[in-house]
DNA sequence: TTAAACTTTCAAAAAAAAATGAAAGTTTGT
DNA sequence: ACAAACTTTCATTTTTTTTTGAAAGTTTAA
């Protein structure tokens, strides 16, 4: 193979690489996780060894306090972690690579965060005594569905997190009878 | 009952609506849902008749062209309807009430609009051809890894939409065994 | 056809979120 | 204990997203 094949190659790696880690960045954008955090997880998924906060820096063009907020965030999510090299100082970033393994995490994070909260909100808001007006009494019982649907969702993830291996391939056969 | 309890529940009721309404918002934005739109939809909800565009306005003190443009495209997600009331002639607003309908259109339409274009760039970034460096052989694996893990949940997504009337809980059965 | 009663659009303004970078903090080897 | 090598913090700046509001557009009834 040619030297200048082998260019073109590695060119073409380091697009698709580029492509990706813009993808997950705009997707995290529409899902609520800031466009960094996003990217950066990206890039640890798909780098094969641990990669040094000066190479993520590098590589997505952003400061060092903003890798190091991000990288702090994504270790609070628990889907990155710190590892030490021997004989080197400074620290290295690797992310879980499992995907059943994430999506439990960032499902259980999203439940703790976001849904437990909004579901007291919603027994409480649901829990006004009112046998008053049409108003009223339509308010309570569409909040009071809300809630039961909210509530069982949000079991069905916690259920999901108890088969841990494979719980997607088993879903599936389920669901599909 | 007196005057003054009918007014003390009717704040309550007002506050108990108000909350929920902040909540939805709020919700909606970590969600990647912009805040007046989550509101917007949030009150239709609770909203026992139709609503017209000034009412809308008025109780979450918004613009005219912030009420237009969120009612326009909580339509095009299909969870709010336009409704004519007979010899009136402004327009009213209702939201999809029945929350398994309102988890299916949201279900749906993500998949076409996030989904199904990530998976089109994980297809393409996944097929560099490359059984070169290590880096470029693991970076071909955890992408097409992703390509089949995503493509299964938004399958799995579908299935649920066929189920249409009670899939939750039938889910929850299944999955509990 | 006209005008009143509405709704929509979109350029500009405002608000919110994210990023920067320099100073402060921490850790490790000597 | 010191200083080199690194990381974290946070006030300020920048970018992105959302909101406004006035002009343009639409519909309906007379």
């Amino acid at each position: 193979m040619s030297y200048q094949n082998e260019i073109t190659i590695k060119m073409e790696f380091k697009e698709a690489k580029n492509k990706f880690v813009q993808t997950w960045g705009a997707l995290g954008s529409q899902w609520g996780i800031n466009k960094t955090m996003a990217q950066i997880h990206a890039l640890l998924m798909v780098s094969h060894e641990p990669v040094s906060m000066e190479d993520i820096m590098e590589e997505l063009q952003i400061s060092r306090g903003n890798a190091s907020m991000n990288l702090r965030a994504l270790m609070d999510w628990g889907i990155v972690y710190k590892e030490y090299k021997a004989g080197e100082r400074r620290e290295f970033f690797t992310a879980e690579k499992d995907l059943d393994e994430l999506a439990v995490k960032i499902s259980r994070e999203r439940s703790k965060r976001e849904i437990k909260p909004a579901l007291k909100v919603l027994k409480e808001v649901s829990s006004i005594q009112s046998d008053n007006t049409e108003a009223e009494k339509h308010f309570v019982d569409q909040t009071t569905k809300l809630y039961d649907f909210v509530l069982k969702a949000d079991n069905v993830l916690d259920k999901i997190t108890e088969y841990k291996d494979n719980w997607l391939a088993k879903l599936v056969v389920k669901i599909m009878k």
